[in-house]
RNA sequence: GCGCCCGUAGCUCAGCUGGAUAGAGCGACGGCCUCCGGAGCCGUAGGUCAGAGGUUCGAAUCCUCUCGGGCGCGCCA
């Protein structure tokens, strides 16, 4: 362990067992950062009560056993019996070095397991907008750290690609006659738009798009090789967006609706069996316990509807068995809004009746608020139609262009293009992810593109500017044994590098991404702190400057695989 | 009507399983102009943590209620 704060853990469950007895071993020390000192334990006060003794000598008789170590410098008792700790820089510039030789002090979990990940889920022959931003972004950065914690991560992007709005989508490439499939998907919003207005406009066509979807549920060899067409052709659209927002997915990760198509039946069945379903006014319902609509009645799950159509709980269900029977999740993340907070909840609730959800799966939502426009209302355009997600990714690449090319415009165009997509997409990324993603955010592209706060462009620009003490000076990295800390800047700085591993142990428990960006904005302002009081290329010593060159790239090799976890790129000059 | 979520400085947000005077950024004001990219650093001002009870040695954090705001509540996904 090379976060000081773990390694401490250890160290108090021994002093705990000698000072009060095995029992109390396991006590928690409730360790945490202090401003009185490194670190500050608060169990003497608790202990207190519990023993019937006063804490401050609660506190005396732990500090006795503590004594000093190369991790342990100096203790104190504070106040009502809070235990400071001062840690020795000695050990944090060994844990440094370790961890600058090593992975950032990253490392394989004990019990790897098998993640899903249910995230994106943009619709067929539909214009990706606003609404998938969210879901895409988290669900891609969480895939990346449960990935880098050594777990089996299956993502699952859960296309709409099925359902009855396919009659009218299929009728309609029909009627484009010459038209391919790839071109109508040119303009999604407007081809899923006019066969809309035919359906409701035209009842020829309505009826048409009706029977088509028979055809389609039939298998009709014909009617799945043009709905085909239309997938692929999505597909292929969702890629290149995908590409530009700088996200995982892939084809292979694609798990559609369709896919669980024919499951549905035996998921209904399976339910009637087992007497977790009924009749109700007609349609197939389970009603979990625990939920209730307007007049406290129960709620039902409708998993067969009165037309004998299939809704999306039973495409739910269907999917829940096939992640934990085929693919062997242990845990299934959904990134979905959090307006369907009830629906999942019932999904779940429903599944663990039915024996599809042991206790050994954890079902989780990971839900999310929505972004807002500058009047706090959901996002629209001046026309108020919902944005197209890759405008709003055109404008925020075009104007980092505009500020790379007047902050540094000696780089060469390419350069300049490439940064400004790292900053202008990246700046996107971290603006949704920044913040607890339970509440709504307003988009504001003056604000996630400023070089101050807590932004993607402030911790670019820090790494960018830590690769240029190297060119500037010439050097090379230097070996991690270099690293001596000294000064209280460099052990500021020594602390939070070595609470990486921490951190992102922390976001893959909570799969809250927002620490990892407050983690990284603290490490990128410690960085600045140190480097205006510790010069490096001028340092004192050729051992000084070798040292404070070590720390400086390992801060920036963990910012920049700090972002990576995110998905945002960190380019070495900006 | 019932349920879920949110309400912290003028603005945008942190605040970890309750812990020592509630922290950042922006904006405001004042310093640092021989500074390794000043896209920086330091400081000042600014908060009844929506409100009221309760639990506790100790509450922004846990419980109850009230007031605001958002969302959900049978055949759309």
């Amino acid at each position: 362990m090379t976060d000081p704060l773990v390694a401490l853990g250890p160290v108090f469950r021994s002093a705990l067992g000698k000072a009060f007895g095995a029992e109390l071993a396991d006590t928690d020390p409730v360790l945490r950062s202090s401003q009185h000192a490194d670190f500050q334990a608060n169990l003497a006060l608790p202990l207190g009560k519990r023993l019937g003794r006063p804490p401050r000598e609660v506190a005396g008789a732990l500090v006795a056993e503590l004594g000093t170590s190369e991790l342990v410098e100096k203790t104190e008792i504070a106040g009502p019996g809070f235990i400071n700790i001062h840690v020795g820089n000695g050990w944090l510039s060994s844990a440094l070095a370790e961890v600058a030789a090593g992975s950032l002090g990253l490392a394989p979990v004990a019990h790897p397991e098998t993640v899903a990940i249910d995230y994106s889920s943009p619709n067929v022959a539909k214009e990706m907008h606003v609404g998938h931003l969210r879901s895409t972004i988290i669900g891609d950065a969480l895939a990346r750290v449960l990935e880098a914690q050594g777990h089996r991560v299956v993502r699952q992007n859960h296309l709409g690609d099925w359902g009855t709005p396919f009659g009218m989508l299929i009728e309609h490439l029909l009627d484009g006659g010459s038209e391919s499939a790839e071109h109508s998907v040119r303009d999604l919003n407007a081809f899923y738009q006019a066969a809309r207005k035919k359906f409701d406009d035209d009842p020829a066509f309505a009826e048409r798009a009706r029977r088509r979807v028979v055809l389609l549920q039939g298998g009709d060899a014909d009617t799945l090789a043009l709905w085909k067409k239309l997938v692929d052709a999505s597909k292929a659209y969702f890629a290149s967006v995908y590409a530009l927002l700088g996200i995982t997915l892939g084809d292979a990760d694609v798990a559609g609706e369709s896919l669980y198509n024919p499951l549905l039946a035996g998921v209904i069945a399976e339910l009637c069996a087992k007497g977790l379903a009924v009749d109700s006014d007609g349609a197939v319902c389970v009603f979990p316990p625990g939920f209730s609509g307007r007049e406290g009645e129960p709620l039902p799950l409708i998993i067969q509807k009165q037309d004998g159509g299939y809704g999306y709980a039973t495409t739910d269900l269907a999917a829940i068995r096939y992640r934990v029977e085929k693919l062997g999740a242990s845990r299934i993340v959904y990134v979905v809004g959090s307006p369907q907070a009830q629906h999942l909840s019932m999904v779940f609730a429903a599944a663990k009746l039915a024996g599809w959800l042991p206790a050994t799966v954890r079902a989780e939502h990971v839900a999310f608020g929505s972004v807002l426009g500058a009047d706090k209302k959901m996002l629209k355009t001046r026309a108020g139609e919902t944005t197209r997600l890759i405008d709003l990714l055109d404008e925020a690449v075009s104007r980092a262009r505009a500020i790379v090319a007047e902050k540094n415009p000696t780089l060469d165009a390419a350069e300049q293009e490439t940064i400004a997509r790292a900053v202008g997409i990246g700046a996107v990324k971290y603006a949704d992810l920044s913040s607890d993603r339970i509440k709504d955010y307003v988009f504001d592209f003056d604000r996630m593109l400023a070089f101050e706060g807590n932004t993607a462009p402030y911790l670019q620009y820090a790494h960018a500017r830590i690769r240029s003490i190297f060119r500037k000076g010439e050097a090379v990295v230097p070996p991690p044994s270099a690293i001596v800390i000294a000064q209280p800047a460099e052990k500021a700085l020594a602390k939070l590098l070595l609470a990486f591993p921490t951190v992102v142990d922390d976001v893959a428990t909570t799969l809250h991404p927002h620490k990892l960006c407050g983690y990284l904005f603290e490490l990128a302002t410690a960085f600045s702190g140190f480097y205006e009081s510790c010069p490096v290329l001028k340092a004192g010593t050729p051992a000084e400057r070798d040292s404070r060159l070590a720390l400086s790239d390992l801060t920036a090799r963990i910012v920049e695989r700090g972002l990576g976890l995110l998905g945002i790129e960190a380019p070495a000059r900006m």
